[in-house]
DNA sequence: TTATTTTTGAAATTATATTTTCAGAATTGA
DNA sequence: TCAATTCTGAAAATATAATTTCAAAAATAA
């Protein structure tokens, strides 16, 4: 044992080469050879692989400096592990100037890990779907977020405006939501935002514009607003951050992404209202004058 | 199972994640974190690091269309071994599923070199500085913000809001800043938004609350808004993405920070307001009803 | 060749992994 | 609110994996 300690199964099996026996070597040749995916099943499963008896395998494992099977396995798997890991260096990255225990460092680190996870496990045809749904004239749009998400609410819903009519936020009020539901109709779209302390509310809304045969959009988190079974899609993002409070950087992240998808599909009437915006600015600006 | 045959583990969980129960989502998402080493261990060993019980991760494999754990394994180790020897084994960042070109790798490359550059120009000094301006109880906080970064400040508002008293969120319309500026006092603080089609009035606003002895916090984008030179700290955000509008993402990233590090700064108080007002929100809940 | 040592795998044993059962917890529906 | 349903994990039962034992096969030495 002493010596190997820190030494790949690899290194361990050159090594000692010499001092395997007929049916060891035959193993270690096995293992080399599609190396270090070889040793992933059970000790019976690498010992067919190979054409040796199980106790050759546990055998050999004791002689190249570990415990067992089991932890020359465990020895594979941490390998396997520093083989996939993504050979983008994670840490250069961020604030070098600030040490990594910095909350910067760690805000960051935590934010680029949801990031990836989130993209990890969203699937491009539901995006696509959310995005022609959003680009399809025939439809309003109702827009909804609560407590927190309210500020993505907003941002979704000024951009929207921009690209297309029949867009409507409703106000963070639940007491006049009534009023918003009488202006929903079949086949209109409610775009809601829900994360972790779901609000009922919402969830009451997205039951009542269900039943007028309203198509609901959420933006939730990781595990999911009770609204999501409601939903015909539903854009999770992750949300934990080094935080009292959750994040919402990878949701707004989804938030323009959509907004820039129905953008390019909505190109042609996009780029005349937003000429138009631009004039509009021009002529107020003359009387937006505070002081 | 019949339509599952093919599939990979990610596909199936995300095909399914709808239908799976709280501890399941909590352990697909594990699986998906450090996908596909994850599942490599026994199953005691996938639930403990899920945190659910064996039980919970043998149900969820049959549930994906897999006899039984050691199936689903199977399944993993399979597509570690394509991994392994695919040449594409570098992307392991961004939506698999979606080829490069699509809108959601563009915008996600786009935003992580936004982030990147970011953090390595912000002054972990001046990071720092900002939080102990903004945690500091005896000044009165005022936040501003423009026509898109409105989202922003309400955002920030919302979460100092919760963490101490004299919080202002100025209101969006210009026509009613004159009488925030009657409340805005030597040693007080302006906490403004302002990125690209930077707008006159926040400059306007600025200039007024500089003469009345408060200090400029600016939050802006790479090329720095008119505002800044009377800013005694800004924390400047890269916004550029492919999309016809600017990128909030690492502005709402600088702003999360913020307040994460406020949070900690001002933790004893910070506490006992947020039990606080789980209390109030337990109270409140009857009487919110809007149909 | 024959005695001795070493190696090897079948079978038995032991340890661990996986599945099943089931009662309590959590959630949902009325 | 309370009953019904669904979910969940502890513990038991079962299945599989890993190790040990040991006799036979191979290799080595005389």
């Amino acid at each position: 044992m002493g010596t190997n300690q820190n030494l790949t199964v690899a290194e361990r099996i050159r090594k000692q080469f010499d001092s395997l026996t007929r049916a060891e070597r035959q193993l270690a040749n096995a293992i080399l050879e599609d190396y270090p995916v070889s040793g992933l099943g059970s000790i019976t499963a690498v010992s067919e692989n190979s054409g040796v008896s199980t106790p050759t395998v546990a055998r050999m494992a004791r002689k190249l400096g570990f415990g067992g099977f089991p932890q020359m396995q465990a020895q594979l798997h941490i390998e396997l592990k520093a083989t996939i890991s993504s050979p983008i260096a994670k840490h250069d990255l961020w604030s070098e100037s600030a040490p990594d225990t910095h909350i910067l460092n760690r805000f960051a680190d935590a934010v680029t890990e949801n990031m990836r996870q989130t993209l990890k496990q969203i699937d491009p045809k539901e995006f696509n779907a959310v995005v022609d749904l959003l680009s399809d004239l025939n439809r309003e749009i109702h827009v909804v977020g609560g407590r927190i998400t309210r500020s993505m609410a907003d941002n979704f819903f000024t951009h929207m405006q921009v690209m297309r009519s029949g867009v409507t936020l409703v106000a963070p009020n639940s007491n006049t939501w009534a009023h918003y539901v009488l202006n929903m109709n079949k086949g209109d779209v409610l775009v809601a935002f829900d994360i972790r302390r779901y609000e009922h509310d919402i969830l009451r809304l997205a039951e009542v514009a269900k039943a007028r045969g309203v198509t609901l959009v959420l933006f939730t988190d990781q595990w999911g607003s009770p609204a999501a079974k409601l939903a015909t899609y539903s854009l999770n993002s992750r949300i934990e951050v080094p935080s009292a409070w959750d994040s919402l950087v990878v949701t707004l992240f989804l938030v323009e992404a959509v907004i820039a998808g129905v953008q390019t599909q909505t190109w042609d009437e996009t780029k005349s209202r937003m000429k138009t915006l631009e004039e509009l600015f021009d002529q107020t600006k003359m009387f937006k004058k505070f002081i």
